[in-house]
DNA sequence: AGCACGCCGACT
DNA sequence: GTCGGCGTGCTC
């Protein structure tokens, strides 16, 4: 007799959905979850594709049962296989990342204590003051029991006595729906055109995506808020998902999003409880949430109807997941957008060359955004030749800069210093013996923390209290700091200015978004007279009383000489600067460094980006590089550095052939030791006609790693250590 | 990802 | 003589 055979995906690294039989009567439907057997457990997975059949060669396993959670739409299935195909990886990977909200725990029901109308058999004066409380306001048992100033027996015994009952509220899941009726925040001339475009392309319906490109301050917040309105009102099923790249900024959209709209919207990162994931999980899935702002893995949620996906600060490389399932949440955003039908709108002051070049083509709309909101000009930007003006030895400001924080100090305003490198010096070594202090097994500096006393591997987590003599030659006190991080600037900062008001702001000091939100409001008051900040601080924070950013060393990006140093470079410190001056005052930014000659910095000062991109993308387009070409990393690992070597030449060897693709590798990797294991590189690099992902996956079934041997794969990398 | 099966060191 | 270390491989 034939059966229906349910393919079932499951949130592991497995290479496809497994088949399991479905029992009499259980009439599934694609996208169901169910729990399915699998070796010696039972998981929860989702119906992929369902047929009649037998099974075949195989005895099938049967589904063990459905589960009473909201189904994933058709759409989000089509986006968790795109995904996995694309980023070379087995669909389980990104649906483990969309099933993470439907397995967190539910909020447990509130408990309410409510009157019954019996009369208690003995009145005491405790007993009245109990229902009286009762009467005014509905309690759970132990906030009954502290608002009438009793103990929780008096509230047990007249339980018991049945003159109160306690009732189980199930936690709501809707959220409250936007007010559309709302007016918008007025709009400059620049910021109306855009939005009009914006409601237009949102009216058209389906798939297109818009560039909002405008300089730091001129408003694109509010404008894109006017198409989320338009989308929202277009249909009254629609969703939006706005993306942010970091936890630190959601707060603040949040705020604004909620005084645009009259209602808070559902968050989603890394950092809420399971309870307040499920919630918006299940919201999301049931469309009782019609705003969802979150983080990059707010895109493997299961939509029920997804109109509009917005992200936020496009350019930012947050949006790269770099460990476990890789992806580029701003590119997977646009593949999400074609699938589900949605208008996708990328917002940035300093869009990625990617995203320039598919504006420049026609793919994408390009809207440009000129004034600044409520400043008539763009801060004076200076370059600081660090060779001609540099500071004393063991210091980092220069004398220019030195003279402009004061000078800043004196006039009641704030100077931002910004240094994008943590703790107190990147480096600790030995005067007597040269010893560099490296982490345990793997290939990268301690950075000293004298806040913690300690030196700390970055890249690892390990920390190790700062020894009193070098472990290596045994010299006491030789141990020295070389090179600064923001503690050891904001300690010259101090000896500079010991009357002004000086605070840190890192991802070390300001490790929630509680202290996160503090330390900025304490920065919008005035309450900080400078502000020695990472790149945690740099981003999206309007502080009017800042006139003066300092970049202590604006050479550190270009540095690493990887394909995006300049880009990336560019883009933090056109953020950074951008942050002087933003409400009446004029602002000025000066640039600490070396090879002021070098174009982004010459690009920095004249603030022509139009002119730095011009000059990089004809680069780029030379080298066949992104984004005129496509890169994919591979990276091998492996403990035994010897059996490493030889997995390596033979994986080369199997290398596909194929027009348009090059292989670069096996190199070793900058990092070449992490964690105890060796690491070795290949290269890719394919024109744009070529499916790189295929190239990728021939290549990956054509080789087995053996013993600990671990390939990643990563498409259109970031990160090329 | 778990979890079981399978070959080599410190214990009752 | 076993208990258990985690390396290897499978799970419809």
């Amino acid at each position: 007799m034939t059966r229906r055979i349910a393919s079932i995906l499951l949130p592991m690294p497995l290479p496809e959905a497994f088949d399991y039989e479905e029992p009499e009567g259980m009439d599934l439907m694609v996208g169901d979850q169910v729990a399915a057997p699998l070796g010696p457990r039972l998981l929860r997975g989702v119906v992929t594709a369902l047929r009649d059949g037998t099974g075949g060669n195989r005895p099938l396993k049967v589904v063990d049962s459905k589960l009473d959670d909201p189904p994933l739409p058709q759409r989000a299935i089509d986006f968790i296989q795109w995904a996995a195909r694309y980023s070379v990886d087995s669909p389980g990977s990104p649906l483990a990342i969309t099933l993470r909200g439907a397995r967190a725990q539910k909020a447990k029901p509130e408990k309410v204590v409510e009157a019954t109308g019996a009369a208690p058999a003995r009145p005491t004066a405790a007993r009245t003051k109990v229902l009286e409380t009762v009467a005014a306001q509905r309690l759970s048992p132990p906030d009954l029991a502290r608002a009438a100033g009793v103990s929780s027996g008096v509230i047990k015994g007249l339980v018991d006595e049945g003159v109160l009952a306690v009732r189980l509220i199930e936690a709501p899941v809707a959220f409250d729906p936007p007010d559309l009726a709302r007016e918008g925040h007025p709009l400059n001339p620049s910021q109306d055109a855009a939005a009009k475009a914006l409601v237009s392309m949102i009216g058209e319906g389906g798939f297109n995506v818009a560039l909002l490109d405008g300089v730091t301050g001129s408003g694109k917040t509010e404008v894109y808020l006017e198409a989320v309105a338009a989308a929202l009102a277009a249909d009254p099923d629609a969703q939006v998902l706005i993306l942010l790249p970091e936890i630190a900024l959601t707060q603040a959209v949040i705020a604004r999003v909620a005084a645009r709209f009259g209602s808070a919207p559902a968050e989603w990162h890394s950092d809420i409880t399971p309870p307040a994931r499920r919630r918006v999980w299940e919201a999301v899935a049931t469309n009782q949430c019609r705003i969802v702002i979150g983080a990059r893995s707010a895109l493997f949620l299961p939509f029920a109807k997804l109109a509009l996906i917005v992200v936020d600060e496009e350019h930012d490389a947050s949006y790269k997941q770099e460990e476990g399932f890789i992806y580029q949440a701003r590119d997977l955003a646009v593949a999400r957008g074609k699938i589900e039908e949605a208008a996708v709108i990328l917002a940035s002051a300093t869009p990625s060359l990617e995203s320039l070049r598919n504006a420049e083509t026609g793919r994408y709309r390009w809207l440009r955004l000129t004034s600044r909101h409520g400043v008539a000009v763009l801060p004076d930007i200076t370059l600081v030749d660090m060779r001609e003006t540099p500071p004393d030895t063991g210091r980092w400001l220069s004398p220019p800069l030195v003279k402009a924080m004061g000078e800043t100090w004196a006039r009641g305003e704030q100077t931002l210093l910004f240094l994008n490198r943590r703790g107190y010096a990147p480096l600790v070594l030995c005067k007597a013996c040269g010893e560099r202090m490296t982490s345990p097994d793997t290939d990268s500096w301690l950075v000293e923390h004298r806040y913690s006393g300690r030196l700390v591997c970055h890249l690892t987590g390990f920390s190790m209290p700062k020894p009193l003599a070098c472990p290596h030659c045994g010299a006491k006190d030789s141990l020295t700091s070389i090179g600064p991080g923001v503690e050891r600037v904001e300690e010259e900062a101090r000896g500079l200015f010991p009357d002004a008001r000086i605070a840190i702001f890192s991802s070390d000091t300001v490790w929630d978004a509680r202290e996160a939100k503090r330390l900025i409001q304490a920065m919008e008051e005035g309450q900080i007279d400078i502000l020695v900040a990472t790149q945690a601080a740099a981003k999206g924070h309007n502080f009017p009383g800042l006139t003066l950013v300092g970049v202590v060393d604006a050479d550190l990006g270009l540095r690493g000489g990887d394909l995006r140093a300049a880009e990336r470079t560019y883009q933090l410190l056109a953020q950074a600067t951008g942050r002087a001056g933003r409400k009446d005052r004029p602002g000025r930014a000066m640039l600490q460094t070396y090879a002021p000659e070098h174009p982004v910095m010459q690009a920095l000062k004249a603030q022509d980006r139009d002119a730095f991109t011009t000059a990089e993308l004809e680069e780029r387009e030379i080298a066949g590089l992104p984004p005129y070409g496509r890169l994919a990393a591979l990276i091998v690992s492996g403990p035994d550095a010897v059996q490493l070597e030889a997995f390596v030449e033979r994986m080369a060897q199997t290398a596909p052939n194929a027009e348009g693709v090059a292989v670069y590798g096996p190199a070793d990797a900058p990092l070449g030791l992490i964690r105890g294991r060796r690491r070795k590189r290949f290269l890719i690099r394919a024109d744009r006609t070529v499916d790189l992902s295929a190239y990728l996956a021939a290549w990956r079934a054509r080789f087995r790693p053996p013993g600990m041997i671990r390939v990643a794969i990563d498409v259109d990398p970031y990160s090329f250590l």
